[in-house]
DNA sequence: ACATTAGTTAGACACTTGGCTAACTATGCA
DNA sequence: TGCATAGTTAGCCAAGTGTCTAACTAATGT
């Protein structure tokens, strides 16, 4: 029982739900382009992330500096759940204004990214 | 997405998710069977129903005194949701031990039941 | 080696949540 | 009409959660 509450604990929150809904989406996804998404710290897109992690709906893998994210999908229990969600995502608007986000976000490499989450002008994301 | 996190906080707490597994089980139950389940307060078993309904996974009918709660199903959206953890929970070893529970709370009718929860002898519920 | 930097961890703080008791509401019965 | 009682609401408190900043870790590149 532990392990479902872990997550729908997991799922509860708003910016989760957005993270899952980028990552079935996009398949995989950096850190940073998730925190340029939520637009929230680091820190705290990566404590979201380790919750995901530990319900064991994403997984990650280190590639670098950087770290990827995708949904972990081969777990045939979880993966009827991951459906529906979708099902109900798909019908959100709020996600529908993320997926625009995400396609600019994307539209330029990670290290782009980053280097304008410094501030510097890099790749064409327009300012919200 | 505000709905889907409701669906989703009201299912990550794990006294809620004990009632959820007790309504799939016996269909129909009264505030104070569930309240026995749990073994909590009045209020407490109250406020969780409430969020419960206010997700509206469950519904709720009033009788005299007397309040029912059960599962929507007519609801074809959730009712996915619904089948996929009634099958993560038909493995819990906890889920088996509140239906044992169950049976014995259910086997007398609710007014003796509520007799008992003020002290009172009557059905043979054994002390946990 | 050393500076730079993507991501994590630690600590602080505001807000939420789950539990309780006590007060309230509404139904049934004498 | 008035008492008893099942369930809800209000108010309180301890514990948990989401966010931030700052310190830390690990990888890159000069």
């Amino acid at each position: 029982m532990d392990k479902l509450t872990a997550i729908f604990k997991a799922l509860s929150d708003r910016n989760r739900l957005r993270i899952v809904s980028a990552l079935l989406k996009h398949d995989e996804l950096c850190a940073c382009q998730l925190t340029e998404l939520l637009q929230v710290t680091g820190a705290t897109a990566s404590r979201h992330m380790g919750i995901l992690i530990s319900s064991g709906l994403v997984d990650s893998r280190k590639d670098g500096r950087w770290v990827y994210y995708r949904i972990r999908r081969k777990q045939a229990d979880s993966d009827v759940l991951i459906k529906w969600i979708e099902t109900q995502l798909s019908r959100d608007p709020d996600v529908a204004l993320d997926a625009i986000k995400l396609d600019e976000i994307t539209s330029c490499e990670p290290e782009e990214l980053c280097r304008k989450q410094r501030g510097e002008k890099c790749c064409p994301i327009p300012a919200h």
